[in-house]
DNA sequence: GTGAAAGCGCTAACAC
DNA sequence: GTGTTAGCGCTTTCAC
């Protein structure tokens, strides 16, 4: 196997010091700029790289982050990494990218993994399926630099970025009512989410603000987050099945929106139903039955949660005052619904 | 910040020296029953884990391997990572991720950064703008591991790991043909990728296969995979206007579906044309227009690529015997196009 | 069966 | 402005 020049063969050539070598290349004010340019220019000509794991030893920083997402396949989580993966690269960070699957086991083995494989910082979104964090407060206790995102939680006093999630499901269900749709039903993630009981609270809001009823039966929380199609069918058909059948439907997750739009296909009867969703589809817009769809700026967030992660990696002094930078979502409106 | 446990607190707690300690974690032969296990059992009392960068340092391994695809946000990209990390996962690797977007420069610069971190291995999936080898090349001379998956290249002699694009496109064309569609255009990618001949031959040979006449006006290039749309639009413009219209429509990838049913969605007359075309998207069968469709089996070529790259990293002695992997296709039908 | 010591490649305090 | 030296945490050869 190849092996690679090191800062001795530099020294050696030049007939320099090891140190002054590696001062050189830092660019360090006590090598003189003749000197410092002949390392670089040597350096450069050889293909040196520094030796990351020494670098990594020495310093005790492994310039990589970890990234904990549910899944890379869902549109929004692949859009928030491309934000985040465009600010490391260019700050020098390596993105290493794991899965919860929305399960609790998978999200604690992995950040366990990732902390132990010494990353710098952790971008977390939780999973749906934890509702212990004592994984997580374990490692922001030791010092471990997070950044929340999308799905975060209170309990941990960290920077967090999200979508203004109140205002998105406000501003939707607002639009709803606007339309002449004010019976609306309402399909939630996993309660257990920041996400769910934000979105839920702009509904009600929205409702109250237009002096319309909350009624508890029209809205139904799936647990698997639409990861399994029966939940979201069952509720879909408890909602269509009630005597006082809703006029639209809110779809609180792209998850949803998906196993929602599959469930309906199926059915004969839900034309006359308007329905909003989130989704960070591409393809949204092409899925029919064709609905209206909240887009978050799944790049932004990603963009901004790295931004915070490296303020707080890189801060020589401890951070006190945590920001929670709430992003707008654009609300996409199909004009089929228009009464 | 914390500060973790080392082999040295191990050993100063149990009398031992380091080097037993570090035998022991290793479960070498040298060291007594008991004592390996005194050192274990104190090692996962305190929470201890060795530290990658020195064990990186020692061992000039990082136990990390870096990952190239055009970009996360597609279905078939995704769902390969989730194959190849299930496999990197279990026997204690690492996936760094990154994205070229069918840029040749992005592909370069992050291969470069990645073998300069020391990865102990490359995942890579061509960047569909790649024309010019040397900076893989330059690397696989070096003893770099690296394993191709989904868009190989001949010119480099190593493990390679596909979909059978000849096969699942002499299938999918045959099955056309069968249906009663003789007239197939075909939309295709990138000319220079493995993928784009592979499946633009097995078209022809079941043309050939079945006496039909092979055009060259009936195939459509698409030299930026889908990302421009327009380049789409005009390919299908293009056909449809041509005097003898096809009937039917063999899209070649992912990508160029998604684009190729946008640009159809906003034509009236396209209902008479059937269509097939690859995509692993998760709602295709919910787009319309709907579409058949040739599903690649991501996950298992992920599995496949990893288990590879495990064993060329792993080898105590030089492979010469390489081999390249076909994974089948699944079809499947859309029953609307049944005549 | 266990310990002492060297060294992986790099940085930084301390010399001069 | 540059060199010497020690040490980050680990593995491994060489002793005994």
């Amino acid at each position: 196997m190849f092996k690679a020049a090191t800062i001795k063969d530099i020294a050696k050539e030049l007939g320099f010091s090891a140190s002054t070598v590696s001062r050189a290349l830092l660019d360090s004010h006590e090598v003189s700029i003749e000197t410092r340019k002949k390392v670089k220019d040597y350096a450069k000509k050889i293909n040196y790289y520094s030796n990351p794991a020494a670098r990594s030893l020495k310093n005790s920083r492994s310039y990589s982050i970890g990234v904990m997402v549910a899944d890379v396949a869902n549109s929004f989580f692949s859009q928030t990494i491309n934000g985040i993966e465009s600010v490391a690269y260019e700050k020098g960070y390596h993105v290493i990218i794991t899965q919860s699957h929305d399960l609790y086991e998978r999200e604690a083995i992995n950040i366990e993994h990732l902390a132990n494989s010494s990353v710098d910082g952790l971008l977390i979104s939780m999973s749906a399926g934890t509702t212990d964090y004592s994984h997580i407060t374990k490692l922001h206790e030791r010092g471990l630099p997070i950044v929340f995102f999308d799905r975060i939680i209170d309990d941990i006093k960290t920077f967090k970025v999200t979508t203004d999630n109140f205002k998105a499901a406000f501003d939707a269900t607002v639009l709803l009512i606007k339309k002449g749709y004010e019976r609306i039903a309402f399909i939630a993630n996993a309660p257990q989410l920041s996400i769910t009981s934000d979105r839920v609270n702009g509904y009600k809001a929205a409702l109250e603000a237009n002096s319309l009823p909350f009624e508890e039966s029209l809205v139904k929380y799936c647990f698997a987050g639409g990861r399994i199609l029966d939940e979201v069918t069952d509720a879909i058909d408890g909602l269509l099945g009630l005597p006082d059948k809703p006029q639209a439907l809110f779809i609180a997750s792209d998850q949803l929106s998906k196993a929602s739009i599959r469930a309906l296909s199926k059915l004969s009867h839900h034309n006359d139903l308007a329905i909003i969703g989130f989704s960070n589809s591409d393809v949204i817009d092409l899925i029919s039955p064709h609905i209206s769809y909240i887009k978050q700026n799944a790049f932004s967030i990603g963009e901004i949660a790295m931004q915070m992660l490296i303020k707080l990696m890189e801060s020589k002094y401890p951070i006190y005052n945590f920001e929670t930078k709430l992003v707008d979502a654009e609300i996409y409106w199909n004009d089929n619904f228009d009464l």
